[in-house]
DNA sequence: TATTTCATTGAAAATAAATTCAACAAAAGT
DNA sequence: ACTTTTGTTGAATTTATTTTCAATGAAATA
């Protein structure tokens, strides 16, 4: 393995250690030192693999925005098996992908107030809602979804389904719902 | 008006202060300094009023916890009647009371992991799901609500909730959802 | 093997935020 | 009017946390 690889190898152990203790004590309530320790590696050599604690918050967003951008393709599924089939996955990586999971929730407890400015800006500028509105409106024409603003429906939907991820990250025994209760919430 | 009322005025009003600016841009951003020049008065006159941040924080929780007992009374009214009105009340709160609506986002704020101890310990000995649980099962029985573990159902249901409060935290022009929409989930 | 480059440490420096305090002002009580 | 108590300020101190750095060890390269 290069020196190169094996740098990179580090950067993501420091990376997937730091989402873990983001999600699990909050992003304030985690030290730099505690980062480090879990890793394990001295707070020293953290900072030549990433310049400060934002930049830590920063990089792990940009993993997750990623990640969302594929998750926001459009589809042919119908809108309701689609939203379905998506929060089954979801909940499934709760015990599964935890790693997924915890990206979730760190991009939605990032896009809210009182976090770092340049993460913040960036995990709010990939949210699913527009194209979740568009797939929303679509079930309406279809006459599955309930009438209504398409685009408070989807805001209210993935705000609901982060309430719930963030309950599942607090208790990690806790089940998941089925996802028809979520998808009712449109019917 | 005595001093002691006076006192208690000045209190009132930084507690109101407080929490205006812990819902808008989170507890570990809200620095003392603001609260107080928000006020306004001095940094130093603040904790003649108030030990410390988390005591501070701990009073408003205190309050809130009052309120939450309160608001988790037994009931006469059918269930779902008194859910969909609940809710009603909770989210008109949010132009017209923003005390109150503010005072609910930051209980749920408060419960999750990286919040001082003692109000976060506060805030979970009084939440609502209980009483949900409580008031689903009732439902259920009756065949208003569908199947399920209602203690489950309770949880989604008010984290749910949480999450659509706190994007109307978030955005002060987001219009209120239906009540019925998030029933839904439980029918 | 010698030399250079990179990884690593832990303690020191810098920074940021909370908290204290000495001094003064205003109000209340005598 | 005078004395005491309470309210008030803002700068100084303390505390918590992030960030730097000089020194050392290990791996790659010549």
């Amino acid at each position: 393995m290069t020196r190169k690889e094996q740098k990179e190898e580090r950067k993501k152990a420091i990376l997937m250690t730091a989402l873990t203790l983001f999600v699990e004590r909050g992003y304030y309530d985690t030290k730099i030192t505690d980062i480090a320790a879990a890793v394990p590696m001295s707070t020293g050599l953290l900072f030549h693999y990433f310049e400060s604690k934002e930049e830590l918050l920063l990089e792990l967003v940009k993993m997750g925005a990623a990640g969302t951008k594929m998750a926001s393709q459009e589809t042919e599924y119908p809108p309701e098996i689609f939203l379905t089939g998506f929060l089954r996955q979801l909940f499934s990586y709760a015990k599964e992908q935890p790693w997924v999971f915890n990206m979730f929730v760190l991009m939605g407890q990032v896009r809210r107030a009182g976090m770092p400015e340049d993460a913040r800006n960036l995990a709010l500028s990939v949210d699913a809602v527009d194209m979740t509105a568009k797939l929303i409106e679509k079930g309406q024409k279809a006459g599955v979804f309930h009438e209504g603003d398409a685009g408070l429906m989807a805001r209210c939907f993935w705000a609901s389904v982060q309430g719930i991820m963030e309950e599942m990250a607090m208790d990690k025994s806790m089940e998941a719902p089925k996802p028809e209760w979520i998808i009712a919430m449109l019917k």
